[in-house]
DNA sequence: TTAATAATGGTAAATGAAACAAAAACACAC
DNA sequence: GTGTGTTTTTGTTTCATTTACCATTATTAA
């Protein structure tokens, strides 16, 4: 317990991926301080005493936005005595995947969505988060779909093998997709059809178990407190 | 940056498990200090200002033991506020995977291997750590023959099996993991055989290639620095 | 010779992955 | 209302991999 080892600040910061035009994006918000200001940086804050790092987690995302469904799981915790340019600051990051309708942007500063295979320049080792919290994802979705996170609540099959693609970064056989999408525990079918495009209907499609593969994880569901 | 962000610690434990007497083990220490004093404890120690978390927990293992082979990795971040009763301390655990042949203990304090699956009450939530640590050593296996940092550097495919065994908590059958493990990349099959027991000897195998699914793990070999 | 364990071969069943084409339902234009 | 275009829906086959299950031979020490 030298000095040495009192001086630390530890921050969590919140990578909030979502689908939205047809593209996986990022949450990011505009540095208004130095260091890097002006630049883009992933959402996050200090710590408290009070609190444990998933809530920490969760208040930061609730900071800049309202959102009501999301998946939520600690990340990895980076510590490179380089990477804040004024200090030691240990930050703890995790990854939410959020429906872009349930998001409402309740911050007074700048923030914006931003695809991730677009990234503009980022603040701090927040690159190195990103694409990490990219690879976390697709082997969350190797596991349990994850990936109906990122959909409306009702969905056609169609639009879960495109959120699979942009996560997975490959094309995939529609006929194959579809027998595993099928077999998938949770996935109902409903007796609803889209409408209004001169195609065939597509019959939607929800989720009502929540299976997870992965413990220290978290739902955080419609209605739930703090 | 209100004053309350400012009074975390952070530390490093790190779960250093190996298999001996034909048990997944753990190495403990015993506390000689409050709180949980002669309570056992996972090996850790504070972070410096001047190194990252894998370089602290390398060093943590360092002050310990002297080893040569092992393979570590970041495990999970512990922060809840009450988990140390003295204050707020925040954790980033890790977990390595050693050989007991290749591991001297240079510690003073009272140290000693534990079984996992019998272990002696422990101080703050080390048996929750311990717990998950089991549970991504189980993952890990699944996607890389990471066992054979357990064994020997000379191993029968029967040893290697029962470590399998151990992990995965569950018996395996002989020639289906014979026919799997032969086919695993890196393995290979030397000209040497187990000698003195009454019995036919056993061919030993040796592992050359480092095949890795896990980026942000670590293997040190043997001479590595630092 | 015996006891003990290692090495080895094979097969049947189940599961999973990959490759493929055709019919059905709707909107719209004509 | 008929035809056209677009998208959804559906099934089979093949191939490779995994799993389960079973039995015998080989090598050594004692």
């Amino acid at each position: 317990m030298v000095n040495e080892t009192k001086t630390h600040e530890i921050t969590v910061d919140v990578v909030i991926l979502t689908i939205k035009n047809n593209a996986l994006q990022v949450l990011l918000v505009k540095r208004v301080n130095e260091p890097f200001k002006d630049k883009w940086a992933i959402p996050g804050g200090y710590v408290r005493l009070s609190e444990n790092l998933d809530e920490a987690a969760l208040r930061v995302l609730k900071e800049k936005t309202a959102v009501d469904n999301i998946y939520l799981e600690q990340l990895y915790t980076f510590g490179d005595p380089l990477r804040h340019p004024d200090g030691r600051v240990i930050t703890c990051a995790y990854f939410a995947l959020v429906r872009s309708e349930d998001i409402k942007i309740v911050s007074t500063t700048e923030l914006g969505w931003h695809k991730v295979m677009d990234l503009p320049p980022l603040a701090f080792d927040h690159k190195e988060i990103i694409q990490y919290s990219l690879k976390r994802t697709r082997e969350r979705l190797e596991i349990c779909p994850v990936a109906y996170q990122l959909l409306p609540e009702k969905f056609t099959l169609t639009e879960m093998q495109k959120s699979y693609e942009l996560i997975m970064q490959k094309k995939l056989d529609k006929r194959n997709f579809r027998k595993k999408a099928l077999s998938t525990d949770g996935l109902v079918e409903l007796e609803e059809y889209t409408k209004s495009s001169s195609k065939r209907p597509a019959r939607l499609y929800t989720f009502e178990k929540i299976e997870l593969n992965s413990k220290r994880a978290h739902f955080i569901k419609k209605g739930d407190k703090k």
